[in-house]
DNA sequence: GTAGAAGTGGACTGTCAAGTCCATTTTTTG
DNA sequence: CAAAAAATGGACTTGACAGTCCACTTCTAC
């Protein structure tokens, strides 16, 4: 592939990525792909064996920018303090371009949970990325002492996801942040209940057995 | 309308609900609404304006359907035991029927957000009736001194109700009820924070104003 | 029982969207 | 530069589906 067909290519999936979170996945039509991409019929089918395929790929770019988001404030987790900054970053994420749709993947996954096994399958994967992240976060502030070593990031990372998704999807109903923003608060202090008590101790005794 | 009418209309709209839960309201045709409930055209046409008002009709069942269900476990709500069986009873619901379609709410909400401001309204009524019912239950365990007087029912209830619907929708994309339960676990604990010391007393003093 | 209303049947229309096909242009490579 | 590969343009086919229309049947009320 010529980088001019990777260009076009990556144009088509960034303008059906952008159709696809404003009016879902079923409602988005090559017609209105082809023309906000200035591109032809024969290009979608060229670069994409059908329309599923292309919303696949959709799936797989907006993970990636979700993941990547998110991770700059989970990579290097470290306190409390940096826990509720991510919260902010996402409320006011959410504030800023999640008036119309939701979370990307969220949306997509409800709307194709389903239709389409294979969607479901990268959907499955995208939350467990998603939840992986937050886990590694959460296990660095465990090295670090910050939470008690019985807690099990694992099943504390997928309640904050779902907490997040839960909110997202209530605000997005509501056009009002302020279910997301519950939402989370009531995850970030479900994490806090696993805080150690000496929160700057490197080393914390394993006096709680799981 | 005589009650011949009724009766069809009934059936054509519990006929949709089922459909809609099983493939969403976009995919849902008109056709096979009519060969499921078997009616013809001008019957759906008779009772309903356009697909849009089937669409609605179906919002309002499925709201009453599930208040009503969710009714019979809060609207006696006199103890943390009682929220837990509530919980379970969720938990039981979703893996009984919700391996396929979530919460009907919750799909028909991330569907039609962005699509229509009618089923928006709806939805966003229906939502704030789940979480007044989930309040009134909270109000109630304060008035018999369970929860502390200071405790926020209406944000609570809205938290819990937002970690339900992401509980439900991680469930549903994973097929696996686990996300539910730890989202609806880590809701209850939440508001176990608010329980106050001793349980059983009536009157609880009210030390902590707001 | 008869008129009018309520309820029903199903053919038909128009539109929209996915997918096919072939011709043409542009780029790469030997 | 010439041949092959990549990229592009757009007309055309096919099917599905919302919505219309009119004829017909079954009730209800007087």
């Amino acid at each position: 592939m010529t980088p001019r067909g990777a260009a076009t290519k990556l144009r088509i999936v960034e303008t059906a990525a952008k159709l696809v979170y404003a009016k879902g996945a079923e409602r988005m039509s090559l017609d209105e792909v082809m023309e906000a991409s200035r591109t032809s019929k024969s290009q979608l089918y060229h670069y994409f064996t059908d329309k599923d395929a292309l919303v696949r790929e959709v799936i797989d770019f907006q993970t990636r920018r979700i993941l990547q988001a998110n991770a700059i404030h989970l990579d290097r987790l470290d306190s409390f303090v940096a826990l509720r900054a991510w919260r902010d970053w996402v409320v006011a994420a959410n504030r800023a371009g999640g008036r119309v749709g939701g979370c990307p993947i969220g949306s997509l996954a409800n709307e194709l949970a389903t239709q389409s096994e294979e969607a479901r399958d990268l959907l499955v994967t995208s939350f467990e990325a998603w939840s992986g992240i937050i886990e590694a976060g959460l296990a660095r502030m465990k090295e670090q002492g910050q939470i008690i070593p019985s807690a099990d990031t694992q099943a504390i990372s997928l309640a904050v996801l779902a907490a997040i998704q839960g909110g997202i999807l209530l605000s997005k109903a509501a056009r009002d942040s302020k279910p997301l923003e519950l939402a989370f608060d009531m995850a970030l202090s479900h994490i806090e209940r696993y805080a150690a008590r000496s929160a700057s101790s490197q080393e914390s005794s394993g006096l709680r057995g799981n």
